[in-house]
DNA sequence: TATGTAAATGTAAACGATTTCATTTTATTC
DNA sequence: GAATAAAATGAAATCGTTTACATTTACATA
């Protein structure tokens, strides 16, 4: 393997004129830069990011925190973080938590040994102590999910009004029964939709009936299924069904139709991301759109502000509803 | 930050004596054993990555590269390669080419500047003389698609045997007239696919039909939705489909309700890969199912055997078929 | 031609670990 | 207690860059 001590030799100059070609700096006459090019060319030189790192400090590597890889939530907001990233000569890698702290601790290690230049933490069930303890040395963003008093900047949409939005479709559109399948109330986002969900039910003088509000452990697809379960075989059945998760939305949708009933004629679902699935589904499901893509964005843009030394803003992006047929 | 100089100095012994503690050998007395620990634990030291990797000349970072990260067929082998990576001290970029070739370029990049160990490529757009010419020098792996003349190691199922399967489950549930949803016949799997689909008709001597065969550009939901119309706009109509993917197969399930014919009653579908979603759709997708999560261990257990400078043989797992309701 | 200034280049010290080889300390045997 | 072997430790080189600082070269001016 050619270093740079060989590229120098070949060429007749030091390395720091290499090094110098090598970065593109502007105080290398024209000469020497084409024997230093030559001498690359020739030589087939690569230069080593192992030593450029460690001279630099930086691995320049992201590290992206995620309770699960099969949520295809994420997968939109990633390539949002992919897109910045690469534009700055970041890389990207992807953690997937389980929500296990032990997995959690494994990625944290990379922080702390210099593997990685910061984190993005999407993940719900994040040790927040050990995170907001982190955030004192390290660079850390969080995503979506976030803490209001861990002075960690945060990048995530109004979850209660988005919320709040969905159930007033579902009652624009005449649903007075309406169910609520939310994730675990130890989430943030989890209370501010159920907030957005009571008062939306309020505003419109609809008693709460806390036999309509379910909670799932997990925003998986059969959790959703399992869930749904339980709405049916209530006595006064809800009419309509707003899951805090496209996942759930559609476990919903799955079980109802394996049930006799229909979507949306007989009860109707909206869900609460639009994920790529959530057009595939027959029927097509009705949804709050997050902006992933644009909050992808938004968190690299604002760790790598942070890796460089800034102090970044909160940001709050616009959600939107998406009619579709399941309503 | 600190670093191993001021652990030495703290626990009055040398650097070496540090590095020796930190990598568990057993040359070292437990009584300056513990001097260093408390040192370490005192000074709240990590070792730097940084300048480990530089002095050992790894990076202990594999690559994965997937022509898209929506495509749910990837995650699970990720998962595999992921769970092995782990164990083994590795952690895994992931690396979206969207078949591109100057994002694919990018990613090589990384591997010749020593930013990563190895490739495990899942691409099957990938330029494979690129990727032979990188083999030469550095480690890597072909994971589900690969080349027979490559001379780069593989790990995948036997596609012919896999798609003559499916093709004669439909033949044997009493269909006849049997369309192939495959993608471009520029990648290997297509052709083996189409291979198996041939055998299995002329087997049973059923005749067969260009007609029949549809090509799509890409394994997307999408795809399968357009090809199916094709399908379904032939004079004689079939009445079986066998896509060479869930996500086509999905698509044409989708599609196929939309007409108002049923599934399986009018028409029926068997897909492949049994992503999570098959799982999911209505009705659900017989399907044939990949062994993803093995594939992923395998390929990461070649891959790092190969960086360790092993030789590596071809591995090919095997498939099964998954009955549910769209047969 | 001599001098001053700016531009180009070089030298050598980091960055933070691991490891070879030399040296010191400890334990064992007679 | 001396001789020897074994175990523990240390000094210094090394991995491949970047960059502060020193030095040389080129060029303009008087």
């Amino acid at each position: 393997m050619t270093n740079i001590q060989q590229v120098a030799k070949q060429a007749g100059v030091s390395v720091a004129t290499v090094s110098r070609v090598l970065n593109g700096q502007n105080t290398v006459s024209s000469k020497t830069r084409i024997k230093v090019e030559e001498a690359i060319k020739n030589l087939n030189y690569e230069p080593s990011m192992l030593g450029r790192n460690l001279r630099n400090s930086e691995s320049r590597i992201l590290l992206i925190l995620i309770p699960s890889i099969s949520n295809p939530f994420y997968l939109e907001i990633i390539k949002g973080i992919e897109q910045i990233a690469l534009s700055q000569n970041y890389n990207i890698l992807l953690c997937e938590t389980d929500s296990n702290p032990e997995k959690e601790n494994i990625y944290f290690d990379l922080v702390r040994k210099k593997m990685a230049d910061g984190i993005i933490s999407m993940d719900p069930a994040v040790n927040i102590e050990t995170l907001k303890e982190l955030a004192e040395k390290y660079s850390i963003i969080q995503c979506s999910e976030y803490n209001l008093d861990s002075g960690i900047p945060y990048v995530t949409i109004d979850n209660e009004e988005a919320s709040y939005r969905a159930v007033k479709h579902l009652i624009q559109i005449g649903h007075k029964k309406i169910a609520l399948m939310n994730s675990d109330e130890k989430f943030l986002y989890a209370r501010q939709r159920e907030m957005g969900y009571q008062r939306a039910l309020e505003e419109h003088e609809i008693p709460l009936n806390d036999d309509y509000i379910i909670y799932t452990k997990h925003l998986g697809f059969e959790h959703g299924q399992q869930a749904v379960k339980k709405i049916l075989a209530i006595q006064d059945r809800p009419t309509a069904i707003f899951a805090v998760s496209d996942l759930l939305a559609i476990g919903a949708l799955k079980e109802i139709n394996a049930s006799g009933l229909h979507v949306p004629k007989d009860i109707a679902v909206i869900g609460f991301d639009k994920i790529d699935f959530s057009n595939m589904t027959n029927p097509t499901l009705t949804t709050i759109a997050q902006p992933m893509y644009k909050m992808g964005t938004v968190a690299a843009e604002m760790l790598i502000d942070k890796i460089r030394g800034n102090d970044v803003d909160n940001v709050i992006l616009n959600y939107e509803l998406v009619l579709r047929e399941s309503t």
